[in-house]
DNA sequence: GAAGCGTGGGA
DNA sequence: TTCCCAAGCTT
């Protein structure tokens, strides 16, 4: 079934470039849905909602954006809120740099360009976090510039109107729907017909089992027209998460827990969690590499019992993880990125996901009756 | 160009 | 269970 790829991009015609502008429009102002980002043109809004909307599902975002625009509501309530407060309200949405980097913009748009989000497409650009797709999406949904927004659903939709082989994992391949995209925007409402395609693309173009009975330009589609739609478009497979043996310290000094916060800049980069030792599978005892690890740091503890286990999956990483109880016996004063927190307080602190879970399975445990496994 | 970066939901 | 994601960006 596969076919060979062409060699050029598609050259669309001027009446089927009309046809499509108005069906997708018509069919957009019937069914778009009524998202809260879509309840005014707030340039402000509409950047914080595309941030949060990289590689995240609408239902999970919304009820973060809503929280997030009522603690920020803008981009100078951004720029003057601290760091961990900004990060906080990420707290569990994953990808945290997004956090990071929105919020480093925010204070940038304060400081060069007057609190004003630029309308230059190099400019905007510029901002950390913003791409190509982001940029284009707020030049083009917040001034109505007709500019691409190409982000995943645009790449399929495309993919199957044209019957286009490329694979849409390149970012070659990307580079050039962008190109043919710019031709099918319409001068009069660059914001809606980008949204449009997006809105197609969640709704009746899905990844699998697209709804052609229902789709309002099955007549303009290639794919649809070769029965393609099923094998469209072409996207190479990710690897596997890589398994890793991880250790959890659950350590305890009083009613005080420690605390660590991560390097910048790898997985987790920055963020607050309990002490972690990572292992190849098989190459040290639990209780071994943690009594070693926190030793480097001049703290002395005891290893206890096993609090218990959990299993955590990150795009590109699998941990097991095993959660060990220690109380410190000996320590001196420790760097920075450690902390000795009181219990109560462990939810004013940022804390991802898998350390989340892994608070809430020690405080369950902690006092449970037996010793399920002495490590010494 | 490819890899790294979170999470939860659905097939 | 396992896989594939979902409105990508950075290095």
């Amino acid at each position: 079934m596969k076919q060979n790829q062409p060699e050029s991009l598609p050259r669309p015609e001027a009446d089927w470039v009309r046809k499509i502008q108005k069906e997708l429009l018509t069919w957009y102002d019937q069914n778009r849905r009524g998202l809260p980002w879509r309840e005014n043109k707030d340039p402000y809004r509409i950047w914080v909602s595309e941030i949060m909307l990289q590689q995240t599902r609408v239902d999970t975002v919304i009820p973060y954006y809503e929280q997030f625009v009522s603690a920020f509501p803008t981009v100078k309530d951004l720029a003057e809120a601290p760091e961990d407060q900004v990060i906080k309200a990420w707290e569990g949405l994953g990808y945290y740099s997004r956090a990071r980097n929105l919020h480093a913009a925010a204070k940038e748009v304060m400081e060069q360009y007057k609190g004003e989000i630029p309308r230059e497409p190099e400019k905007i650009s510029r901002l950390k976090g913003v791409g190509s797709y982001t940029a284009g999406a707020i030049l083009s949904i917040a001034y109505d510039l007709p500019v691409p927004a190409v982000d995943g659903n645009v790449m399929r939709v495309l993919s199957r109107w044209f019957a286009w082989w490329e694979d849409i994992s390149k970012a070659a391949t990307r580079r050039r729907m962008e190109a043919v995209d710019r031709e099918l925007i319409p001068a009069e409402r660059p914001g809606d017909f980008n949204q449009a395609m997006m809105e197609l693309g969640a709704l009746i173009c899905t990844p699998v089992s697209p709804s052609c009975d229902t789709c309002p330009v099955r007549e303009l589609c290639q794919a649809q027209a070769e029965g393609l739609q099923e094998e469209l478009p072409v996207k190479k497979k990710g690897k596997p998460p890589v398994p890793m043996e991880v250790t959890f310290g659950w350590i305890r000094r009083g009613d005080q827990v420690l605390l660590h916060r991560r390097p910048q800049g790898g997985l987790l980069g920055g963020m607050w969690g309990l002490p972690t030792i990572e292992h190849w599978q098989g190459s040290l005892s639990l209780g071994e590499a943690l009594k070693t690890s926190l030793a480097e740091l001049g703290l002395k503890v005891e290893p206890g019992s096993i609090l218990g286990e959990l299993e955590h999956v990150f795009s590109h990483r699998r941990w097991y993880v095993t959660v060990v109880e220690a109380l410190e016996i000996s320590g001196e004063d420790l760097t920075e990125d450690y902390r000795w927190v009181q219990e109560s307080e462990l939810d004013n602190y940022a804390l991802p996901n898998v350390y989340r879970k892994a608070v809430q399975l020690a405080t369950e445990r902690q006092y449970a009756a037996g010793i399920q496994g002495r490590l010494f």
